[in-house]
DNA sequence: CGGCCGATCCACT
DNA sequence: GTGGATCGGCCGA
């Protein structure tokens, strides 16, 4: 098991990384209570030709400015007023690619994760969708900015990062297909950006 | 300023 | 299948 390092995010290809990510750990210690699982859903959204992204046309805002950070930062932001969304920056300084992490197979610390979800027993789609990851996984949109690759848990202020614990999704398993709530976005709504992969 | 609306989820029918 | 929750970001006046 590693800590994915500053040269899996900064790759110039933002829809390899999306893919590279499926069967990752996506891991979190929030109140002090160390969280995980395994990513299983991702988007990704490609800088700013992409008219489904926040940066499309090179919009910068406080709050679009995280995803203009390096590769490896945090950017989280608030969705319908009530769910932060959480996605991995990704490609170099100055390009605000990233990759939305829709959905995860709960794996540590599933014990808090039921208590923050409000639910009594871990269902099939207990991960999936991404305003439940960052609810299990005890993240807040305030978290955005931070760095994944440096560790500020230690029992005080949140951590998020993402491990490699040897998991691979064989390419001709993982589908493809348009991301999702993204209407708005023209043609651009049809690219095939979001990814899973098949179970058995 | 004011108003619209969103990379969603859940309860309810 | 549908609508309400809930509020910051963004744009236009």
């Amino acid at each position: 098991m590693s800590i994915l390092k500053r040269d899996f995010y900064l790759r110039p290809n933002v829809v390899q990384i999306a893919r590279d990510l499926l069967g990752k750990f996506l891991c979190t210690e929030s109140d002090g209570e160390l969280t995980s699982g395994i990513i299983c859903e991702t988007e990704a959204y490609a800088g700013i030709t992409d008219r489904a992204s926040h940066a499309y046309g090179d919009r910068r805002t406080a709050r679009t400015e995280i995803m203009y950070r390096v590769g490896g930062t945090a950017y989280i932001y608030l969705c319908y007023g009530i769910h932060s969304l959480f996605n991995v920056v990704t490609n170099e300084e100055g390009v605000p690619d990233a990759v939305l992490i829709r959905g995860i197979i709960p794996v540590d610390g599933t014990g808090i994760m039921l208590q923050r979800s409000g639910k009594v027993k871990v269902t099939n789609d207990f991960g999936i969708g991404p305003g439940r990851v960052s609810r299990i996984l005890g993240i807040h949109y305030s978290w955005s900015g931070l760095d994944l690759l440096i560790e500020t848990g230690k029992n005080c202020k949140p951590a998020i990062w993402v491990e490699d614990r040897g998991i691979r999704i064989d390419p001709s398993l993982i589908l493809s297909g348009p991301r999702i709530g993204v209407d708005y976005a023209g043609d651009d709504a049809l690219l095939p950006y979001r990814f899973t992969w098949k179970k058995m």
